[in-house]
DNA sequence: AATTTTTAATTAATCGATTAACTCTATACT
DNA sequence: AGTATAGAGTTAATCGATTAATTAAAAATT
């Protein structure tokens, strides 16, 4: 079977593969290929199940419709409900998604950089990893369209969908406080992101202002040996003379490790012990009390990032509005 | 900042594109292109930071390097950890993966088919939806390399990547027996598709053999409406003459879905009710005790669905073997 | 010195689609 | 009748990379 393109069709039909584009594509505007014309094209077209090569498209047009999405690990069920709302807002547009993985490495996330570039995406998507400032000014600098969501720079002019992580975590701690808990301690990764140094800051903020503020309340774990500093931690928050009466875990990865860590010692949530996640997962409403948590608008920031980079593909419209969505807690 | 590519680097040195290419591709065996002259090329494509445009290099020589993913739903656990492995193995062999969601629906699938052929992949990976052989024919029709994973037809002559499923769900419902439970029921989904239907008779059988199988201990529920569904069937399994003291869940939503129903009502599991779940959830390891269940090779049926695939890519091999992977009972 | 071989490149066609600029007819208008 | 104008298409260049076929000079061989 031959491989069906535009030349096939025209010479099936007798005419110019030129003609058999104009009308594939809905530009046989005053009079330029008759009635008849263009419907044996197209009829055509449908009989032979006619596919327009996007490669060869895009090569002409200098556009590929396609846009690039750069996650941590589209196995978190954050980044892959992320990356569904995202391709289905895309696909409205027009637009396909490639999903790059970085597994929070910075020569992965280089890799991917260029690697989407080679694919010709007409914009990106990034969750940026720790450190990656320079691979994201770069991005700048070649003028292709890039839009942060989850993480962003302060220090860098770059379109961002962000969310209140300051105060929806200055919020939440209030409400631990208020609910009588006098010890609360925030665990969190050893990491120097400004998103996750925020929900810090949220939690550090709302201790001081309630005049409880103890250091060692706040204890930072690792990627990659997560389940075992989180072990750790908690033991040592256990410990502590003034001993810990809740824990609000920074992210969603940190909350599953951290209550898998509380179970595995025997300790009863919200009898032993209070907690507030990050981040709704599965597992939370499995409990058969509530636990608090705070949720992000994903789809919503889906809908943003995507309308932002089209903006700039599109409208040439170089906006540097960093946007910061509000997340929700819910009890 | 002009777009750098090949001609550009041969312009600034005085060369022919066609030179420029050879080197950077490594063609320039036995005397095509001086010593001398690929070095300067090297070091200019660097200083230029000049990264090859693939939508021209794949329109000219016929493939994209790139593969199609296509799944139900990427926000899914099993899905998203399968596009994961999919991924890094691809990127091993240099390709790229475009992922599709279908959410079930087959003309999201048919879409996502003709979309993904449009971009030229070289290849398809397809967790197929309920009723669409055709659609896999077609593909087949076309030629293009494809590989089924996770669901499969028996009717299809279709390279696929399946696991063990009627016999590894025969087994674990004999464990549930010589466990002493002497009424399991089964929940899986209401739909016609191969994987969930070996499933179901894995457990029937086991039941007939060992003397206790009852109809009714058997309920479906539709996916658009799991959670609902999950709770009437539940209702009914507990309202059965023979009272139903273990339930096997079939997938990893229902098993979610299964578990979080019997919270609800405040049922205990392991001692008011014994559970069998597929598949890992995140919410498994919660649970202060040992709950059963059945664990995929995720990692395996990646590797080996990516094996089959750039085989018939690259060798023009047509496999049409069916390879069922073992999955594992863990207890 | 003439011929062959090797070295080091270039030329030009090609992949498939797009589109500005052009051609050719037929009809309309003065 | 002679010129405009509208209608219906075609031509050819182009996007960027690849590669078979070719060329041209230098080196080796007879």
């Amino acid at each position: 079977m031959e491989k069906v393109s535009l030349k096939v069709i025209a010479k099936e039909l007798g005419v110019s593969a030129a003609t058999v584009s104009l009308v594939l594509n809905g530009k046989n505007k005053n009079g330029r290929v008759s009635e008849e014309m263009s419907k044996k094209i197209i009829d055509k077209a449908a009989e032979l199940h006619y596919i327009p090569n996007s490669l060869a498209k895009g090569l002409k047009m200098g556009h590929s419709k396609s846009i690039g999405l750069i996650v941590a690990d589209i196995s978190n069920v954050f980044f892959g409900t992320l990356a569904l709302h995202i391709q289905n807002y895309a696909e409205k547009g027009g637009y396909t998604v490639i999903i790059g993985n970085t597994n929070e490495k910075l020569e992965e996330m280089e890799k991917m950089i260029t690697f989407l570039n080679s694919r010709q995406v007409d914009g990106l998507i990034i969750t940026p990893a720790e450190g990656s400032e320079f691979l994201i000014e770069s991005v700048l600098k070649g003028k292709k369209p890039l839009v942060l969501v989850d993480r962003g720079f302060p220090d860098l002019n770059v379109p961002s969908v962000l969310i209140n992580n300051y105060e929806i975590c200055y919020r939440s701690t209030k409400q631990l406080i208020d609910q009588g808990f006098k010890n609360p301690a925030f665990i969190t990764y050893r990491q120097d992101q400004f998103h996750t140094n925020e929900r810090k800051r949220g939690f550090i903020e709302a201790m001081k202002d309630a005049g409880l503020f103890t250091p060692d309340h706040v204890k930072e774990v690792s990627y990659p040996y997560l389940n075992e500093d989180m072990d750790k931690a908690i033991s040592q928050l256990l410990k502590c003379e003034k001993k810990v009466d809740a824990i609000f875990f920074a992210t969603n990865t940190i909350s599953m490790a951290g209550v898998k860590s509380l179970f595995k010692r025997g300790m009863l949530i919200q009898k032993d012990i209070q907690v507030m996640c990050f981040d709704e997962t599965d597992a939370i409403d499995l409990f058969p009390f509530r636990v608090p948590f705070i949720k992000q608008p994903i789809k919503e920031m889906a809908k943003t990032a995507l309308e932002l980079l089209i903006d700039q593909i599109e409208k040439k419209e170089v906006t540097n509005k960093k946007l910061f969505l509000e997340a929700e807690l819910i009890t």
